[in-house]
DNA sequence: TTATCTGCAAATACTTTGCAGGGAA
DNA sequence: TTCCCTGCAAAGTATTTGCAGATAA
């Protein structure tokens, strides 16, 4: 499945019911935060996205803010690399954003990896030990066709 | 720094041969890390190291320097738990050291998973995508018996 | 002796936070 | 008006690095 693309504007009015839902304001870093995550089909870090924000719109640190945010709203998920810093995607309506990627060692191109096949042994492995509420993280590492 | 206490250890005699190799020192805070690691059979930090040696033996950067050596000797595998930090389990001779974790996301308690189920679904993902070199990294999260 | 190591402190990189002024509702 | 939000700067955490003295071989 792809991330928004096919609703342009779709995310706005979600956005907006659930910042009132919890008392918080629709404020244009926001905004604009959603839009350049939109536009972006990878995951992208903070950094990436204060940058790719038209210059002097909002602070670095309110980037960190506003992606806390986002995230504890389930707008956007939460991807960890391996390389040390936080990543984003946007997250489609009712999808809770599980899938894996293949990130190229040379360049860092990132290939989405819709499937999950760990489901089934997920509860597998939680009944053996005893474990609860069990989630998984798989990323594949490799080199990519560009870079061989 | 002295490291009277110290003894010769299994690991000794790999790690001093293969330090001679690279003409690298058999030195007191390299041969107490691995005997630190020897002592733990779970994946542990450099500040956990560092507090598990006998205070004043060696500074934390120090740990962080030797750790990087016996990663790139192959005696201790990098583990990325997703907290953010680093950690390490010593590896068998001849064991890449290739398996996963179940981290309890209450108290940090972690279960070896010895079994990779990802290996054909590698390879069938690097053809599919044009990939070289493919590995994966894949840690399971829950809530253990303790508790939940 | 000589090249490698180490402690120490300073520097980096990513992220979080305190505070006072600015802004949405 | 009332809180929430933001910029700015400072702080926090994990990690790396420059340097001069210490040490293994």
């Amino acid at each position: 499945m792809k991330h928004g693309h096919c609703h342009p504007r779709a995310e706005l009015p979600k956005l907006a019911e659930q910042l009132r839902r919890k008392s918080r304001k629709l404020t244009g870093p926001r905004q604009a935060i959603l839009e350049i995550l939109r536009r972006h089909s990878h995951p992208m870090s903070n950094k990436e996205i204060f940058a790719a924000l038209p210059k002097g719109d909002c602070d670095l640190a309110t980037v960190y803010r506003s992606m806390h945010l986002l995230e504890s709203m389930k707008m956007v998920k939460r991807f960890d690399l391996g390389d040390g810093m936080a990543r984003f995607e946007l997250l489609a309506e009712g999808d809770d954003g599980h899938h894996h990627h293949l990130v190229c060692t040379g360049c860092s191109a990132v290939v989405e990896i819709e499937e999950c096949f760990i489901r089934e042994l997920e509860e597998n492995i939680a009944v053996r030990n005893g474990f609860k509420a069990i989630t998984h993280k798989l990323e594949f590492f490799g080199i990519c066709p560009k870079c061989q």
